[in-house]
DNA sequence: CTTACATGCAAGTAACAACTTGCACACAAA
DNA sequence: TTTGTGTGCAAGTTGTTACTTGCATGTAAG
């Protein structure tokens, strides 16, 4: 019977969340939790002790689908990938700001922003190399981008989904509207900005007269297959 | 002689972004500033009074030099103003995040994250709009990016350059590194997307054989000069 | 010199926060 | 029934915080 357990640590994340470490004091966390102060210390001993618990249950949510290890479509696949991971980072908005602002004074909720964050980058940055391995990058001379600016890119587009996810809410007018839309969007410029050539496939989606890239020379750029983009 | 009530708004600045509202205390404002804690209240009255002068003082700085009205290198412009961007808002790193993580619960703070990162996000776009007025745009049908893409890519190259200056601290691996390469990395990657080509003057600078765009078509795109990209 | 003002120091108050202790009640397993 | 466990309630302790009052000091202007 640790239902009140469970309450209390889901109320502890709610107050932290609003209030920070400080503000989130042991009455408003047991009035949060319909439930009596001292249950607070039986339970966990100290308010701190019942933050670090927090901290350590909140970062294994995190039920964001992988990129697929096989790209088909990648503007499918990684607005899917973007809209869950912006989905999730707004429902742990705050708690991200609160964690994030107290992390050098605090580590305890280290656990919290985590390796979230860097594990996301270091998917994208794989897949990234799965489409040029595939020939869906462009990498004429010249033209292909140098591993700094595909690892540029990737943080691009990472820092995209984050600042929209956190920072939307308080400065609507940086960000593309309709927000529905935006995920897509950043997909798309980043795309383009790694030259990205749609396969035969995927040309009938084209609705210009010309092609988006300029054909032949097509798989040209297959001498560096193996080269990982971390320099 | 208000040298005093300086040393105390600095001291307070300091604190707030080092603890937060509830963690900086009149008391360590006042030893920071080498000040009797009385001397404090006598100049502000009480505590948020005092943080209030330091949020309405905090957000004049922004030296940060406009972009040119007259673009003639984009790459290098750019690169020295989101350089000056992300120095900037790296001084006010801890400073920002309190504020924001606070923003909520106590809106006093607000004038400090401010307008500054909507003004630059608007200062962008009026310069794509010149780019692209001056034909040095991309802009032939299929290929030229739509308001929506426009607006993404603008706030990916703010979110870039405000997740670098905030984040890298806290995840390093997620962004480019050397550090002192990522602004120009940031803003080859941003250009690449928006389609720049570089003027005739500037081909000397590409490395490769071929240009980096199809050339032709030049300036076709002209049909829609005096259209905003917001939407 | 005197007046005014800014500052420092000592002491205290009222509120609140993190806990503690002691006791009582309910309920379930032995 | 007994025993243990989880919970609630009342009250108190200890420390901190915001803020006040009263008084003494230095210093610069009149």
């Amino acid at each position: 019977m640790q239902e009140n357990r469970t309450r209390i640590l889901e109320a502890a994340a709610r107050v932290y969340a609003q209030h920070g470490y400080r503000g989130a004091t042991t009455r408003r966390i047991a009035d949060e939790a319909g439930v009596n102060e001292i249950t607070l210390f039986r339970h966990f001993g100290t308010k701190s002790a019942l933050l670090d618990c927090v901290a350590h249950e909140c970062g294994i949510v995190e039920n964001v689908p992988p990129l697929p290890s096989d790209p088909v479509h990648p503007e499918r696949e990684l607005t899917a990938w973007v809209q869950a991971r912006m989905d999730h980072l707004r429902s742990m908005r705050q708690l991200l700001l609160q964690a994030m602002s107290e992390l050098q004074e605090r580590p305890d909720m280290g656990p919290c922003v985590g390796h979230g964050p860097v594990d996301a980058a270091n998917q994208l940055r794989d897949y990234v190399v799965r489409l040029r391995r595939r020939g869906l990058l462009d990498t004429r001379d010249g033209t292909g981008l140098r591993p700094l600016e595909l690892n540029a890119a990737v943080a691009m587009l990472m820092n995209a989904s984050f600042g929209d996810a956190i920072s939307r809410p308080m400065m609507p007018e940086m960000f593309p509207s309709p927000q529905s839309k935006a995920a897509g969007a950043y997909v798309r410029v980043f795309l383009r900005a790694i030259g990205h050539r749609p396969a035969d496939s995927d040309l009938t989606v084209v609705r210009g007269s010309e092609p988006t890239l300029v054909r032949g020379a097509t798989r040209k750029g297959r001498h560096t297959p193996s080269k990982s983009i971390t320099e």
